[in-house]
DNA sequence: CCGCAGTTTTGACATAGATCAACCTTCTTT
DNA sequence: AAAGAAGGTTGATCTATGTCAAAACTGCGG
């Protein structure tokens, strides 16, 4: 490694075998030859800006993502061009299970800060998962939890009101940040007021309101784009147990 | 009926490899004897009759379930009762993946007609889709189009009207009748007004009311559960062109 | 450091769809 | 065949959240 160094194109082998992110994302549970023998077939690639599409709804699948840094949305698109954010994703997540079944991308994916994935060739995950059994029994648990995370995010459009609606979306921030080694009370907001208010099936206006409402009742404090929460008993105790009856 | 007939435990060896449902379901593009292999795994289970639980959330995954006749829905709770219907399934359709990622059921499952479903362990299926690419392939195809499916649902419910939900959601029977061979202009609906609503995020009043409508309109005719689609153009033209903005 | 575009907040008002209620129809049970 | 229960329809009214508008804030590019 010392003199030469090579010129290297814009992808580079990646290793999961160093990586902090080792069991949050893909190979968790992998022993050592095996991370070594996906480490062959997962590339890094070079960094997105905040705003550049990691691939677009339409286009043809050959990889999976997984987020190595930053943070990015995917949307699905209605034909007269009314959107709807399906997700957001950060380090260890992984991306594009949508578009398996067709070969085709569902949605776009976007990055929302200057982020990093690692590509994973999904012909060679594939491959390889035949001859891993952890790492095939890993992805499965993996798709399969997208599915779960999906009902999820079904019985809070379908049942929910505005306010119990960014409470669990407030709460589920707050716990996946944790789960990688932040804050839980105290995160910035990666997306704009719009972007909740899509997600969540509600406009900007509601979200702002909303959480000016917490923030007076002294169950957030939130400035801009940062968000602390002060009381996440209460926001508990807004998502599930919810006094009043669903208008909705 | 006339001499001794045999008693058979509840659970039968399953034929994929002569099931009508083939090319629908989990066996689609098996070579023969890869077909007979698949079943080995399958089971028969006995058949469900209306309100039968097929799985309950919170009971442990051992198994995933293709329907083989009927019709089932699928319930994800709220802690305080409130219920929100996740999805409708029909012949040929494989239940149960959402729980894989945490070993646990986490939707509760109801036969709304009285139906059967074939068995299939998740461990065998594992393990037989390593030897199988074909197989593993068309499993890993099954479970991202369920996470597509889910985008769609959650277009829905994020950003259509209450028409424009029913109108989607009518679409969508219309076609899985006709990749069954059903006929697409005219079917019944297996569920309630309250389960249609409950799925598409609106109350029972509200379908009635949309329904009634759409009648009036010409769009379709209805008599209780009994629908013909009059007009699918127009139908479509409600999901796609919606010419009203949104509200919600 | 300034100005401009994008984002957020807040208020006033409108409305889609919920809620409540009464009645009707269709199944299920005996 | 009758009675009860479950499901469906329709009307009147209410309300959560959308829509519109104006003003304040934030951050980026020159």
């Amino acid at each position: 490694m010392s003199t030469v160094i090579p010129i290297v194109s814009h992808t580079l082998r990646a290793a999961c075998s160093s990586c902090s992110l080792q069991e949050l994302c893909l190979p968790a549970g992998l022993a050592h030859n095996e991370l070594q023998r996906l480490d062959e077939i997962v590339n890094k690639k070079r960094p997105l800006k905040r705003g550049d599409y990691l691939y677009r709804a339409g286009g043809s699948l050959q990889s999976l993502y997984a987020v190595r840094t930053g943070f990015f949305k995917s949307c699905v698109m209605h034909d007269d061009g009314r959107e709807q954010v399906a997700g957001f994703h950060m380090a260890g997540e992984l991306l594009g299970m949508d578009g398996i079944g067709s070969g085709k991308h569902m949605c776009d994916t976007i990055s929302l800060e200057d982020s990093e994935v690692c590509e994973i060739p999904f012909n060679d995950l594939e491959t390889l998962s035949r001859d891993i059994p952890t790492l095939q029994q890993h992805f499965h648990r993996i798709m399969s939890r997208e599915i779960a995370r999906d009902y999820g995010v079904m019985l809070l459009l379908g049942s929910m009101r505005a306010e119990e609606r960014l409470a669990a979306f407030l709460l589920n921030l707050s716990q996946r940040f944790a789960a990688r080694g932040y804050s839980s009370k105290s995160f910035l907001l990666r997306m704009t007021r719009n972007e909740i208010g899509s997600y969540l099936g509600l406009k900007l206006e509601t979200i702002s309101r909303a959480l000016s409402h917490f923030q007076t009742e002294g169950i957030i404090a939130v400035q801009n784009k940062s968000v602390e929460i002060r009381d996440p008993d209460r926001l508990r105790a807004m998502v599930s147990q919810c006094t009043g009856h669903n208008q909705q």
